[in-house]
DNA sequence: GAGTCGTGATTGACACGTCAACTATGCCAC
DNA sequence: GTGGCATAGTTGACGTGTCAATCACGACTC
């Protein structure tokens, strides 16, 4: 058995192809208006939350990448943009000098305040308001099951490590 | 009235970083798959599933454009890319010299076909067969809950054009 | 048929992401 | 203290996406 799996019916991609355009649409429309109200990518500001939530606004840069999920490279790359708009700032870490430590500067500070409450206000908007609560609760719901699913490893791969 | 809406709770944003994170998981993990199984980008994909679809397999760039929803721009770095794979070919339109057409390739047709079976199935693992079947129907309400309000000019701008 | 305007498509600059090297330390065994 | 290996971080190449500018042509007017 197993191998030849069956194939989404018309009703189940055509409810997958709402589903993954939407969210594309809605993230897309968070960002440019995250951009165009505060100057900032989404990128930017999950990196200054994590910096403005940190004791002394001071990260080691591995620890930010795994605060938010990020690769080491992409995380790297990213710094040295904000870097040079700066928002940030890095040092060499005292304790591994291997290491090296983000540092929120003045301008980070102050963007990311001027970017917090129209960033959430966008939330509300585009997002929640769009929902009963009955449908946002759902939306919870169906992010966990996923979640779940995804981490179970057959999920990623059925039938494909059969060697 | 008006200016000041009310933010998100707590349980609200949790919700929302939920559901947007997983959203852009399961994304990442489709792509990964589509790239490992079968060589090719979501965009390839959706470029050769249109011109599949096409009369001749040709059509015009910016008809396909908007088969596809993508800025012109966008599809025109596209397109460059694939043709440099040969997966299609650009053509000059005969009855409107300013026009392109575009054309599927026998490599891009093959690589189209070896695609199809391996990415419904991805989609059936990864998403469909995440969820009960009343949360797949929620999740197409939801669905489509967002994309009314999305296009309603308002959700774009509370209060951001009152000059 | 010259002027103007809209449309079809491309281009260049740049932000963002991934992957695969690569550098530089730390760390442990012996 | 040297060899071997893991860890921290950076870098380069390249695919992808947006924006603004540009080019070329069609269409319409006079």
């Amino acid at each position: 058995m197993a191998g030849a799996r069956k194939l989404p019916t018309r009703d189940e991609l055509s409810t997958w192809r709402e589903f993954i355009e939407t969210t594309e649409r809605l993230r897309n429309m968070l960002t440019a208006r995250l951009q165009h109200d505060t100057g900032l990518s989404p990128g930017d500001y999950a990196v200054l939350l994590a910096l403005s939530e940190a004791p002394g606004s001071r990260v080691r840069s591995s620890e930010l990448a795994s605060l938010i999920g990020w690769e080491r490279s992409r995380l790297s790359h990213h710094l040295g943009r904000m870097e040079r708009r700066r928002l940030i700032r890095r040092e060499e870490c005292a304790s591994d000098s291997r290491g090296a430590e983000v540092v929120l500067q003045p301008t980070g500070a102050d963007a990311f305040h001027a970017a917090t409450a129209p960033h959430l206000r966008a939330i509300r908007e585009l997002f929640i308001d769009a929902l009963t609560p009955e449908q946002l609760a759902a939306a919870g719901e169906i992010a966990a099951a996923l979640q779940t699913h995804l981490s179970r490893p057959a999920s990623n791969a059925t039938e494909r490590s059969r060697t």
